[in-house]
DNA sequence: TTCCATGCAAACACTTTGCACCGTG
DNA sequence: CACGGTGCAAAGTGTTTGCATGGAA
């Protein structure tokens, strides 16, 4: 996306291009992923201090226009991607953290059967899946992240 | 569940039976789907105050011996449920916010064509869909919740 | 020149933690 | 009667908001 169409897009809805605004889609655009803070912390590698509640409100407005979307990837805060023609959907690794982006395309089938089945519209934007790569241990098989504190002392 | 197997699963990894554990395991049963704040809630109504510390830290517990799974169903606090025989996955109208539980056989295509595709194994109790129901106005179309302050003024 | 956007700080919502006391096994 | 569990309060995260100032159009 181009500094203007974000201007135009902006300006379409009723708000103003700021530096700001331009420097945090930016930042989703290069994270692929990423939390606020992490947002923040590019934006300030790549320019002045932003402010923080600068941030959130800005993704707000991305999102509120389209331009960027977010899921909860994990426990803690929700992770941002810019929106793009390929809508795509995540697969989350519990044991090794890695995301894969999956085009929404293979998920048609099952997008389809919910509508059949239930009378729901899926959002596949929106789709959050997981689980463990093969290659990974199992969760909870050795104990790398949280809980299992004494399970069996 | 009986008491007795409550304790059983309790003990067999090390932990005490209490009352509140009996309790917040119980809420959870009742309410299907539930925040720990509701499950407070639930525990008081029943019975003298419990704190809110021990709700989060028994869920924990209740979680690891896997007797209660989690969900992030909304943008706020975590959904609690508990694990039955048959496994089932969450759909969630961002209209009228109600949730549908679905079984989780329903994805068994899905899930086999993310393994072939993607060497993933998926976590299908932990599978959280977002959408709208047929029935329900697009998510944006009025204005029901959240942002669209001024998105044309 | 008009308002929207920002920075700052305080307030919030949700969760975790340290510590002394309580109660299960 | 030992040691895990609880309550309480304080500290942590992550996010939102009120208000005065700054800047885009």
């Amino acid at each position: 996306m181009e500094d203007e169409d974000l201007r135009d897009r902006l300006r379409g809805s009723g708000y103003r291009m700021t530096p700001q605004r331009e420097l945090i889609l930016r930042a989703v655009q290069a994270l692929e992923h990423a939390t606020p803070d992490e947002v923040l912390a590019e934006v300030r590698q790549h320019s002045a201090a932003v402010n923080a509640s600068t941030v959130y409100r800005t993704l707000e407005v991305l999102e509120t226009l389209g331009l960027v979307r977010h899921a909860h990837l994990t426990d803690r805060a929700p992770t941002y991607h810019v929106v793009e023609e390929h809508e795509h959907f995540h697969l989350v690794c519990r044991a090794c953290g890695k995301v894969t982006s999956v085009d929404a395309e293979q998920a048609a089938a099952f997008v389809e059967q919910i509508r059949a089945g239930h009378g729901f519209v899926v959002d596949r934007g929106h789709l959050a899946v997981f689980g463990t790569c093969e290659v990974c241990p199992p969760p909870g098989a050795e104990d790398e992240q949280e809980h299992s504190h004494h399970a069996s002392r």
